[in-house]
DNA sequence: TATGTTTGTTTAGAGGCATTAAGCAAACCT
DNA sequence: AGGTTTGCTTAATGCCTCTAAACAAACATA
């Protein structure tokens, strides 16, 4: 099934790869509003419009390095949670947030770009769910919420009454569970979300300067967010190092 | 001290009114990519460059605009706090804090702006700390700061023991205290500010539509989070209406 | 009141960006 | 060997930011 690689082929992918990291250089560089379509051309070494051989807009580019991004991201978080057995949930599920703060703070550029980055919500009908970019992304999510899963397994934590959870939030969280297909509950993983919004929120604060009026180092903030997770998943909070 | 408004500052005012008018028609309407220059221009009935008789660049008029909106929505928070006796402090603080949402839902386009419009941290020296945009934030920081600076003096909330706040955040935070000039301990002002962020968080996410892959109307997790912040500051949580 | 300055505006223009169109040459396939 | 696909180029359109030059009306004042 996949072609076998021509010697065009292998030059194309190698094109596009270039592509990709030229216009992750001028993110990183000079901000978000260097990487146009001439710039990047201009890095690669092509003249402008060649480029709308690899990329069918600029829209389509940024959704590329989007994916690239979030799947740099997933690995990062997969890797560092392998480095511990599975059989210490928690030691995993810390590892894993720390790897994800951890490359938030070294690749500032590229996370605010995930967040800042068009995310127009739904107008474009379903939101083309099959794109790269969203498929990356859900990939991105799932490392979380996997790893929740994982642990409710063996080590459930408590969840609220069915009484005590909205009845707008079951019948919203109902078709992302199905859609999940996972053996969560609903109240399980409205608990797993709220964790993994606190989380990320607060990613999306530090690496959007929204909180350097006052703080200039959120490690510990951090570090008591996690502390804070892991009491709400019955975990044993485990200090970094 | 104000000058006399003489004709030419009545008119030049009223023109200033009406290209941010301008360009908040163009903001809700077309998105962000719309606010240009000349479009703003366009719309008011002047040629593009004369707009630069009013704003120095595209960027002074984004922070102008951005001014306004802070300024909007921190008066949307005064008002709502002012409808309850300042005796009844819980009741106070939800109300600020359900008026923040509704502006932010009902004014999607512009609680996204002031996210997304560039804050590039402090590239710029001391971050100009006294252009409109930076003390319209301030301003609007300051309506929940005060309101749990007022609740510390009348009804203390539990802080963490010295020894348990991490060095790292006293550090950080004393120079803000001073800044602030506020009544308030450092380890109060944390709790503060972790609260602020978890709500601001929450808030930031929902409008960049980083949640609308689960949860459609974000209300339910708003009021969770609200009734942890009362827990946190040792108040009655009253349910909205 | 006459004169000079400030202010609001316009058109022209430079330089950049996204995107489309037309054309050319090399690589590929048959 | 010939036709097709692919990668690339230059032109060209229309948008954008911003500067420059020019002009007229409003203002201030001697």
């Amino acid at each position: 099934m996949t072609a076998q690689t021509s010697r065009r082929d292998r030059l194309r992918r190698a094109t596009l790869a270039e592509i990709r990291e030229a216009a992750r250089r001028l993110l990183t560089t000079q901000g978000s509003a260097a990487v146009t379509i001439n710039a990047v051309a201009r890095e690669v070494g092509i003249s402008g419009p060649a480029l709308y051989h690899y990329f069918a807009s600029h829209e389509e580019l940024v959704a590329a390095v989007t994916a690239d991004f979030f799947q740099e991201l997933t690995t990062a978080m997969r890797t560092a949670r392998d480095a511990h057995a599975p059989d210490s949930p928690a030691a995993r599920l810390l590892a894993t947030c720390r790897a994800m703060r951890n490359w938030a703070v070294t690749h500032r550029a590229e996370f605010g770009w995930i967040f800042a980055s068009p995310v127009p919500g739904p107008p474009p009908a379903d939101q083309r769910s099959d794109s790269p970019r969203s498929l990356a992304g859900r990939d991105f999510e799932l490392v979380f919420l996997d790893q929740v899963e994982a642990l409710w397994a063996t080590n459930p934590f408590p969840v609220p009454e069915p009484e005590d959870l909205a009845a707008s939030v079951r019948a919203q969280l109902t078709p992302y569970a199905a859609e999940l297909g996972r053996e969560l509950p609903i109240a399980a993983l409205h608990v797993a979300l709220s964790c993994w919004i606190r989380l990320y929120g607060l990613l999306c604060m530090e690496v959007l300067n929204q909180l350097s009026f006052a703080y200039s180092d959120l490690e510990p903030l951090f570090e008591e967010c996690l502390r804070d997770i892991c009491h709400t998943l019955a975990l044993d909070y485990q200090p970094p190092n």
